[in-house]
DNA sequence: CGCCGCAAGTTAAGCGGTTAACCACCCCGT
DNA sequence: ACGGGGTGGTTAACCGCTTAACTTGCGGCG
């Protein structure tokens, strides 16, 4: 059932048939018909890599993510499989679980597949490889790594718009002690969600004292950790800004244990978004980091410098905005404590001036 | 840089590159250092398309998933493309959007791939499809479908187990009314959870009412919703087995909503063992489906059928078992109120005795 | 009427490997 | 001295498709 056979049935030649498979050049209608019948009739399925061999272009791309099983992933797996899909591309699936080393096979796997493309989409990437695939001409897309070159896009999170909108969330609820929970800080995307949020604070809270800053792991465990220093801390902070969901949701549990009441005793804001944000008790306010969106607009990227290559890749930006949800209100009981104490103080000038 | 220029290179013929690299020939050490060389300093990469085609060998894999968003599937894939990687395989990942057409569209693609084999781990499988890739004596591994065949592995996940274990951890812990949140009726999965657990309750309880069933989608609101009529109901079941992990989710807010306390007013076994059970407040008992193990039991199968074809597919098995955490527990209310109730009924027997 | 140019196909040369078949050489036994 | 067989390598035919270059036939135009 190959092409030649088709061509046999169809009584033309093989360029013929591969002209009407591909629409390279115009075929009279009798001709194409008897072609696509014998296409059906011998229920013949081109052979990809005869066809990539020969066109020297490929329909694969591939896909590298550092860990499918983070819920960050899936659903940016999923935009950008969906794209890839609607476009005839088909997606080689990498999981570097966070390994140079791996990734390097697997850049090399998909340099020999001759990959159309390739979606950069890990926190931790080698600069050699980069190297390696831009020696190769490889169009790539990153995702929050800064560089755009010949075939090298990139789309760009806007981290801080997010956090600007949570810090601004929190402060207009009257809070005016607020922490964050940090990434690790190796981490370039939470170095930058830190320094978003210094950043924010700074704009807003100019007098406060300066916020206190905890690091986690990006997990559930190590937001629990973070929270238990929190708890061991002299003062509470009434509001909390956590560089991803599954830290904050750990923080949650964490204050949970501890007796205190969410959003009541102290208010959260998580990052991502992630499916469980909204099914957490209670629901998570969080930054949304529209995975859905960067899928789609990595993929789109992507195309645009396989179709002409030798362009130049651009640079696409994405905001992320706050999502509210439960865990954040108005830090009723740190208020009336406030109240009371700046009651008390002046009771206090009081007496003493009475006093003189 | 094709094998013909490491060939020049080395002094030698392309045959004989190709020997190196695929130790397919004998060949002394000193020509395969010079070709080793060689292909060193040409940064020679293999295309794989090439080789593929000359061979006829492939080393890619399908795996058609349902809805790698679902947090079921992460793991899964997770586990099947490190196995897979480890041997060698790419795989190309296919998320059929529970949409029979897509699947279609795709598993011509993989043919047109003329990939090694497919990993079906999808619910919804048309027989068209099946016939298509038997036809083509594509090695295929499905997920409980009960097929097996020429090519054709199955990893069996024997629900019954884990669904009996866990019927049999609430009676054990006292509960005599147990109630359970199936999935959709036409998911074969949910089918056999469901006979699994009438089974395993005329097993324990063959003298108590016949259970309640409750159906929902498997999602969260679906639980939600299922929650809602248990709710409604006159009867509250003490323990509820759910068909899967996030319907229990989404049943624990509703209760939780309602005022139920979870584990005293009710207990709750969900289903999967998703990363999220582990998490939840309080931490979901569990049926765990072990998901690294499916994975990495299909692709052994699948490789077994790969390396020796025309072999008869193997049907593999794997257990499910109980995973408790803390959503289950003694039904002490609802057995304080039977023995208050009998202690009326026999005080009022008593009274009539009296009177009489 | 002869020639040009276009329309519709065909021919055949790759694409970059693999591998069966072949060859040259050398060692060894008789 | 000579044939046989093993060793280490080469030759070249393919794998199945694409596509530039070429052919053929025909209508239109000067």
């Amino acid at each position: 059932m190959r092409i030649k056979d088709v061509a046999r049935e169809a009584g033309v030649s093989t360029a013929t048939v591969s002209h009407v498979i591909n629409n390279t050049k115009y075929v009279t209608d009798v001709t194409r018909e008897r072609v696509l019948r014998a296409i059906k009739s011998c229920n013949y399925y081109a052979n990809a890599h005869a066809r990539t061999l020969a066109s020297g272009r490929s329909n694969i791309i591939g896909l590298l993510v550092s860990d499918i099983s983070n819920p960050f992933f899936p659903e940016l797996v999923k935009s950008i499989e969906d794209a890839a899909f609607e476009r005839g591309y088909n997606v080689i699936l990498v999981n570097t679980n966070y390994d140079a080393r791996r990734a390097a096979d697997y850049v090399r796997r998909l340099i020999e597949l001759n990959v159309a493309g390739v979606a950069l989409m890990t926190t931790e990437l080698d600069s050699k490889l980069i190297d390696e695939l831009a020696a190769r001409k490889v169009p790539v897309v990153f995702h929050n790594v800064g560089t755009t070159g010949e075939h090298m896009s990139d789309v760009m999170v806007d981290y801080a718009s997010g956090i600007e909108e949570a810090v601004e969330h929190l402060v207009s609820l009257g809070h005016r002690r607020i922490a964050h929970i940090a990434g690790p800080g190796l981490f370039r995307s939470a170095a930058i969600r830190r320094q978003a949020f210094l950043d924010s604070i700074a704009r807003h809270l100019s007098d406060a004292p300066s916020p206190a800053i905890y690091e986690g792991d990006f997990k559930f465990d190590g937001g629990r950790r973070a929270a238990g220093e929190i708890l061991a801390a002299n003062e509470l902070p009434t509001g909390l800004v956590v560089a991803n969901d599954l830290m904050a949701l750990g923080a949650m549990h964490e204050f949970r244990m501890a007796g205190l009441k969410i959003p009541q005793d102290i208010s959260i804001v998580g990052f991502d978004d992630i499916t469980f944000a909204a099914l957490s008790q209670p629901p998570l306010t969080t930054v949304c980091s529209p995975r859905a969106e960067i899928g789609k607009k990595a993929i789109d990227a992507l195309m645009a410098t396989i179709k002409q290559s030798g362009s130049a890749g651009e640079e696409v930006r994405v905001r992320t905005y706050l999502v509210v949800r439960e865990t954040t209100a108005t830090p009723a009981r740190a208020i009336a404590l406030e109240a009371e104490q700046s009651r008390k103080l002046s009771a206090a000038k009081t007496r003493t001036q009475l006093k003189a």
